[in-house]
DNA sequence: CATTGTTATATATCATGTTATAGATTTTGA
DNA sequence: TCAAAATCTATAACATGATATATAACAATG
């Protein structure tokens, strides 16, 4: 059955990224899953921003993470229910409410950084590797190289590794 | 502010794929919206599978467009409530429900063809225009060229046009 | 210092993707 | 032929993106 998502091209290119990024999120997913932790993949990129920059308000969330307000109010309500952020008032304006990991939060994006990440992004590079050439042809690669193996079997040994 | 997407790479590559694709779908709405019909941008694959291919089932629709059946059914709801689909038992399977365009539906769609979609292809075309190497730094040009320029500010006035 | 405008965040609502599962129908096979 | 398995669709529940708007705090201006 054709795919009529691809066949259109640039017309429907908004669709197309967002099927292939749902999919790889979907696929992240199942090695982020081996932490144990009732955390979504999507919930990540927030967490590595406080892991890189540090505390922030909501709207610095925001701004560096691309998306709009609300979802970070959002997001960060659920995981400090989860016990990963703490948020506090901001000392000089009452509006402002700082993020920050706490002990937990910061321990799950160490583990993560050690045991996880690495082989996420080595599998998407894996599964990127080589390309080059029209986006709409790099696209197409993609999809076809997730459909013949997905990113869990393209995750590498560690080097060494007794297994 | 640094962008915390974008220097995450591979990592984050899902992530950014589907905030790409939201923001071009967003976009290509404010084109969509001259039609003055209360139909999402997400919801023209549907109606250009049916134009492409004809009357599909249910499954079927999920299968050519990439989604899970749920998505469809819903979407097929809500756009035969607006008149643009038609849905019938199979005659030979009574369990397949086949949808198809309506006169409406048809209309709608052969409006688009002709006034919007060319627009939103050729606009999108532009935006990626000239782009080559590796993903990363094609996607981080539909980044900076959405930043600089929407797509509503790319689409080629028509040849010859009055305007 | 009161009023007015701006900014930061939260909330409400909607759109649309997912998975899990229920119910109806068809197919299979002893 | 009938029970079991498979298939098709709908529904429920959840996740997460968006926009619009309310509320609270700050800033500016008379």
């Amino acid at each position: 059955m054709e795919d009529v998502i691809r066949s259109l091209g640039f017309l429907c290119l908004g669709s197309r990224l967002k099927r292939i990024g749902e999919q790889l999120q979907a696929e992240a997913q199942r090695l982020l899953d081996r932490l144990d932790v009732p955390v979504q993949a999507s919930q990540y990129p927030l967490l590595a921003a406080l892991d890189r920059l540090g505390p922030l308000s909501v709207g610095e969330l925001a701004q560096c993470l691309g998306v709009a307000q609300p979802g970070v109010t959002r997001s960060v309500s659920l995981l400090s229910e989860l016990g990963l952020l703490e948020v506090s008032p901001s000392t000089d304006d009452q509006r402002r409410r700082i993020v920050s990991l706490t002990w937990d939060g910061r321990r799950l994006v160490d583990v993560a950084k050690r045991d996880v990440w690495p082989s996420i992004e080595n599998a998407v590079a894996d599964l990127c590797a080589g390309l080059s050439g029209p986006l709409l042809e790099q696209l197409a690669a993609i999809e076809d190289g997730l459909a013949a193996a997905p990113l869990d079997r393209r995750v590498k040994k560690p080097e060494g590794a007794a297994q």
